[in-house]
DNA sequence: CGTGCAGTTGAGCAAATTCAACGCTTGTGG
DNA sequence: CCACAAGCGTTGAATTTGCTCAACTGCACG
């Protein structure tokens, strides 16, 4: 179901002003989502990788925009067609229900994350990158300190020396700015609310 | 459907540990929700009126606490139940999709506001609560100071001098620690990301 | 009339931001 | 092939913001 889309790196999925009638799944590639504050700052809704559901909203409009970080391959589903879909067949209503569950709790967490200090709050991005790929003891980054800041709610700056502070420690080594070997977890954990 | 059931001020309606078996509507009254953070903090998930649900989750366990503000009067609702009749009762999916959507845009704004500034997250917060009682130009609140802090992520002495700033600046009026006029909306909007 | 609690205010401090400079890598034009 | 501009990331210094600790006020309740 749903037709297949390329996108870019660059580009734009949806912005935030526009009708919600389609919802998308990352097939390849990586996409943000964002909104734009008033002030200028970005605050990014999250990072979506192969597999993931986005644009999964209730409103008439998006309340994000969405970009794909690198050149992408997305599924375009209608929502109208989903919804009618799940109205006849509960397992897709559950599908329905079990995603913005998901999309819930990974808010609630967002939210418990941004009253933390900087520390936690990079250690708790890392962590939360590496369960996504979790096989290795290292983690490849797909985006940019700038998108890392705006996800965490600090600076670029703060981002980077709690990155170096947390070498210091031990507790990461920084191979090239995208490559970070998580030498000890427990340390990230403990500072893991 | 769902039993009514009365707690007094400072009871508990479920715990974090706790089984996510039943949701809950409030009838009269007022509820909060929280977290305790492993250092000591608290984060409020969230304040709930007459009509409004809470403790709609998807995990296995409830992610937040929950606590009457005052003695309240709540309609419990068994989850399997509702989840049951969802499936063969469209207008009951839809229904339940419309309070996750609900509160998940509300955390969406939670999470807007959290990276926001003081002054911000007072204002805002204001006006929040102002929407919810729309015919005044005045508010009163439920909560204690300690409460408004752990909602907002910051500290009681900071939202105290925050709202004698805003009173300074003319945009509120304090009348008593929990009645507040609003003066000047505008101010307070422009407050608001 | 005290005692206790909620809220306010003040002073000093810690954390993160801002502004600025610098290094490294990459791509472009001479 | 080299020079140099542009972008990204890091580092440093000064500043701002909000937090901590502490004192104080006002109010409710015995």
């Amino acid at each position: 179901m749903g037709a297949i889309i390329s996108y870019p790196r660059g580009g734009e999925i949806f912005g935030e002003e526009e009708a919600t009638d389609y919802l998308y799944q990352v097939v390849t590639g990586s996409v943000r989502t964002y909104k734009v504050l008033n002030d200028g700052r970005r605050q990014i809704g999250g990072f979506y990788l192969p597999g993931d559901i986005f644009g999964l909203e209730f409103g008439d409009e998006h309340a994000f925009s969405a970009e794909p970080m690198t050149d992408t391959k997305v599924r375009v589903i209608k929502r109208r067609a989903l919804h009618d879909l799940a109205e006849r067949n509960p397992s897709i209503a559950r599908e329905l229900i079990f995603h913005t569950g998901v999309e819930l709790r990974q808010m609630q967490k967002r939210m418990l994350l941004l009253i933390m200090s900087a520390q936690e709050r990079v250690a708790s991005f890392l962590l939360e990158v590496a369960e996504r790929a979790p096989a290795q003891p290292a983690i490849d980054l797909a985006m940019s300190r700038q998108d890392i800041a705006d996800y965490l709610g600090m600076t670029i700056e703060t981002v980077s020396r709690t990155l170096t502070a947390l070498e210091a420690s031990a507790a990461i080594e920084l191979q090239g700015s995208r490559h970070i070997v998580l030498r000890n977890r427990n340390t990230l954990n403990r500072l893991n609310g």
